[in-house]
DNA sequence: GTCTATAGAGTGATAGAC
DNA sequence: GTCTATCACTCTATAGAC
């Protein structure tokens, strides 16, 4: 998608520090930006986080809000790819139930980044204005082409509207990384083991597969 | 649900402009709190929200986090009571087409409720630690047992984890609320109007009970 | 009950010595 | 490249006049 941001202060090439640095800031401001959001994070908990004075923060970004979007732009690249890769010549039921498996990895695997993005966006995503621009309705619309041409094949209920279904798709596998807090308190667990997310990935496939009377 | 928090700074029976005051305040926070979460907003912009001077709210409310909570408990005892109604002897199809109905109209009549939550539960529930507690676990074994009763009854899928549908339930309804500036901007609405809220309603239902095996 | 005026802590950001 | 010291500002909260 088009969404740029400048992040660096200077235009060369990074150096070997530079490099190091960078990273173990970003790091550090994931976490911190994850636990309070844009505004609640501060600069002295990040510098703090990342062991560095915060001084040195504001030499490798230009202000708080480009550090964010440093850290939000890599979220963003592996949002949208994931439904990319989708076509209508593909096996609706082989597709599906890669997709499910991979989002509910990733929510496994990478939960501050899908609660940073999800914090942007319960909040009304006022970094991200640009993101939500005209042409997303254009690669969304292009995204639920390839569910309808599945309908019109016969192999997905007619009953199921592709925008919603996607809806779908991104709401109950999000779930597990940004109300992780409530799950777990639910189950009444520490931590979910690879088990729950098996558990979570069977589930919600039987359900959305056979909801949409998507047949092996 | 136990989970009380004093929210009133006097122990006095409301009298009329404090009732009228608290209201006003309280639907000001509702706004600020849910655009920013709950360090984002500041008593300043909820006090020229209000029309009301910043030291009044202090008058009215112990501090910062009273105030919060005074808006998030009201949220709270919604939650809870929609998933209580439930019973074994019900009949699934009836209870759970009725539950999603209801979910999506609270998200489409409530979303800054919604949000709030959602922003409180994305960050970690800072300030809700103590409705997280063990009896949350308890509350909620309680509720999966009807389900699981259903799948012995022959009612549901044995492959349905009932733990993972009652999440299910709650991200793909909740969805509508509080990502509904994605939402929105992939359907390229300014706002979401009445037939939107009825197609996620029907593929929804028509997804999850057939998916669920249960039949009318 | 109401509101002005302000205390005291914390914020993002930068100048300038090293 | 690094970091101390500091500025200007905003935050929550309260004292005290009305």
């Amino acid at each position: 998608m088009l969404f740029k941001i400048d992040t660096e202060t200077t235009s060369r090439p990074a150096g070997r520090i530079r490099q190091k640095n960078e990273s173990i800031i970003l790091r550090a401001a994931e976490i911190e930006f994850a636990a309070a959001g844009f505004k609640g994070a501060s600069m002295n908990d990040i510098a703090q986080r990342a062991q560095l004075p915060k001084a040195n923060i504001h030499y490798y970004f230009k202000n708080k809000l480009g550090l964010y979007m440093a850290v939000i732009s890599d979220i963003i690249a592996l949002w949208d790819s994931t439904l990319n890769a989708i076509t209508p010549d593909d096996d609706p039921y082989e597709v599906l139930s890669h997709y499910i498996a991979r989002k509910i990895r990733f929510s496994a695997e990478n939960p501050l980044a899908s609660r940073i993005f999800a914090s942007e966006l319960v909040n009304g995503a006022p970094n991200m204005k640009e993101y939500f621009r005209e042409d997303y309705n254009l690669w969304f619309k292009g995204r639920t082409e390839v569910f309808r041409a599945w309908a019109e094949q016969g192999k997905i209920d007619a009953a199921v509207t592709p925008e919603h279904l996607i809806f779908l798709l991104w709401s109950s596998t999000q779930h597990y990384a940004d109300f992780a807090v409530q799950i777990k308190a639910a189950l009444g667990k520490e931590e979910l083991d690879d088990a729950d997310y098996q558990n979570a990935t069977d589930t919600l496939t039987h359900i959305i597969l056979k909801g949409c009377g998507i047949t092996k």
